[in-house]
DNA sequence: ACCTGAACACCGTTCAAGT
DNA sequence: ACCTGAACACCGTTCAAGT
């Protein structure tokens, strides 16, 4: 308690519990009960650190986001080059998979949309938007044409495989999809 | 009640609304009281109908699927050609957006996936079935080569376009997202 | 045959109270 | 500053009871 973190540590706890069961059960899976079992407190609790569902569920999807962001920087950083970053983009979608059969946080989420408090749908919203900037300009720089159409397409159609092979539990199927979108000319070669 | 229909209708009540709500909230958003409420009877008495709301779920998904395989079969029947019959098939997709930003119910419940009970997921894969044979099916009259695989990936493509759509509200973002499908090939032009 | 009211353990949320 | 127990109206579900 000396060090002064024990307050952050609860939020961040708190974000990162939520954040998984969300990319498994979406919003209304969450649940103050057993997200503050996982973290070792009480239910009421919660609400020391945010004022609402809405307002955990808003910081929640911000912070995944966020995240996604850096990863894509960091894709591109490593990335012998745009084809070659472009080439691993889907392995991002299917470490979701991979990881007990979760989805994109904002798959999920998007299948609540009538449900979603505004907060929470503004910060969904800026999900696809990160992904589709990073891709149509990833796009751009291999020189395909017409890059802003093009990324909102892959990346609806991987959002898509993605919520496939999770309704079959089968990440083969995943693997398929691309390599089918590849072949049909959607993603490049 | 003379007609003795009376149950049948609230039977056929209940599975109407739950089916309109699903498409909407999801597997989850489903309950009882707002169904109960719509149809003009108590919570309760649902159960007379349906023993769980699994049961009641999983009731919902398989109308739901047997009456997309119906309306594929209109399809068909109805046009020119097979290319002609997949030209017009997103337009089915498109219909549940214009119907008050509506979703496939598949996808919905695809979000949901970890939280259903088996008889739903049962029911749930039969629909992405009948659709991925149908298209199967329709792209190898048309001379498409490797017509299976084609078809799984059109199907999730197209499911993922209307969770992006969705997610913005936006009819006409689907509709571009269809155009790009075409421009790069998954989809026959 | 079909429906109901009342009850159960569960949800998000509030609040006064604890340390 | 951070947490808690108890309470509220809501959920799915059960059941005995009504017609």
């Amino acid at each position: 308690l000396r060090d002064g973190t024990t307050g952050v540590n609860s939020k961040e706890a708190i974000l990162a519990t939520a954040r998984r069961i969300a990319q498994a059960r979406g919003y209304g899976g969450l649940n103050f009960r057993d997200i503050a079992d996982a973290v070792g407190i009480k239910a009421a609790s919660i609400y020391y650190h945010f004022p609402s569902k809405a307002d955990l569920g808003a910081a929640v999807a911000q912070r995944y986001w966020q995240d996604a962001a850096a990863e894509l920087e960091a894709l591109s950083a490593t990335a012998a080059t745009p084809a070659d970053a472009l080439h691993r983009y889907p392995g991002i979608f299917r470490k979701a998979l991979e990881n007990d059969n979760r989805m994109c946080l904002a798959s999920t989420m998007a299948a609540e949309y009538d449900d979603l408090p505004d907060a929470v749908k503004t910060q969904v919203r800026a999900f696809a938007d990160v992904n589709v900037a990073w891709l149509s300009r990833t796009l751009s720089a291999t020189g395909v044409a017409d890059g802003a159409h093009r990324a909102r397409a892959i990346f609806a159609a991987i959002a898509g495989a993605q919520l496939l092979a999770r309704s079959r539990a089968d990440l083969s199927l995943y693997d398929d999809l691309i390599a089918a979108y590849r072949v049909s000319g959607l993603l490049p070669a």
